[in-house]
DNA sequence: TTTCAAATGTGACAAATGTCACTTTTCTTG
DNA sequence: CAAGAAAAGTGACATTTGTCACATTTGAAA
């Protein structure tokens, strides 16, 4: 397996290169020290995995990502990061990076580096914990904590989606009145104000 | 490492077993044939991983998932999918199940296995491709596009927030008409309805 | 300074929304 | 069946919302 290792401390670099080459089943083509050099290496040896830490100084991690998925969608990238990166977790999924694993942890580097060249995706589980509000939330919320039933529930879901008493009325075989009663009785138990803020709970929270 | 393979198709399950134990670093410590299988299996022998097949007969794979990670929630479930299966991904993901690959891929099984073992997440890429809104979209929405101002974004975002257009004119120093006529003008240009429409938008699109 | 265009504001209006007190219907369950 | 509770509905009301036509103010350019 053929990596390019990118990251601006040459000590990390090195290390890196020196545990993988032990290993017998990597090559280092080249050693980059920022987001430039990682697009020119990246560029001239087409590596298996390009292997990148995010905090570099000239050019993120992030920027020079972004800039080498955009000529080639397939690249395969592993982002490199400390405790402290949190923020760019999603950007970087956005991106359509193809893991995010921390420094730290060498012994998952190898078998990162063979899921990604085997088209997976891998993330640390300090990863996944980032990730934002829909994903984690096995059960935040949960009907029963605030008393909405099955049948308000539906309803909230039509409110996130945008529909209108009216409509909400017609696909549920109610009056319109008894929409509204409905949607009263959610917002005192949720404490909320209006329809929008029910979206905006529903998205928050729930979705 | 050792292992619990459960599968409903006793063919599978055996390919598995032998593939895996070829490379003389998994160890299979029994295999199982449904989600209560699954769940009796895992408290007996506690393995580094669960390995199991998403849809079988008695119980889904994520119910089962499901009832372990309520159990144990360190528990390393890697569940097992065809490409039909899309549905599920998110709600494994809610579940806290730590991989998602697919069942033809052979190879990147052990890798897989070897990267769940050290804590990290694994996804197909086909699986990544499935999430939910939010997280592909990589260029999202782009202001631009529609013609929307800076202002009038700030104006958006405060709509997401659950705001009334009164809350809004004193949080951005306009009357409360102001307010009022730019929300139209986004609406229209958005050929979006109403304020709610326009948040559930935001969620959608942008945030 | 004058002028023009953008930004901001006003007032009027119809429609939608949310609240409330109350009724009618439906479903249980004794 | 009868009683009572839950579910669904009604009508009135105040408020908010969204639209529109039209001021007024402001800032920049001529």
């Amino acid at each position: 397996m053929n990596i390019v290792i990118v990251d601006d401390d040459n000590l990390v670099s090195l290390s890196l290169k020196t545990i993988l080459e032990a290993s017998g089943e990597v090559a280092v083509a080249e050693i980059g020290k920022n987001g430039e050099e990682a697009i020119t290496l990246y560029e001239k040896h087409h590596p298996d995995v390009l292997l990148m830490d995010i905090r570099m100084d000239t050019m993120t991690g992030l920027d020079a990502a972004e800039i080498i998925l955009k000529n080639d969608a397939n690249a395969k990238i592993l982002l490199l990061t400390t405790f402290s990166d949190d923020e760019y977790i999603v950007r970087a999924l956005h991106l359509g990076v193809k893991g995010y694993i921390l420094k730290q942890d060498f012994e998952s580097l190898l078998p990162a580096l063979k899921a990604v060249t085997n088209g997976q995706s891998v993330f640390g589980s300090e990863v996944i914990g980032k990730l934002p509000n829909f994903f984690n939330q096995q059960e935040k919320f949960d009907r029963s904590t605030f008393g909405i039933t099955a049948k308000e529930m539906e309803l909230i879901e039509l409110i996130a989606d945008g529909l209108s008493n009216k409509e909400i009325a017609e696909q549920l075989f109610f009056s319109e009145g008894t929409v509204r009663n409905y949607l009263s009785s959610i917002l005192e138990k949720l404490e909320l104000r209006d329809r929008t803020q029910l979206a905006v709970f529903y998205y928050k929270n729930l979705k």
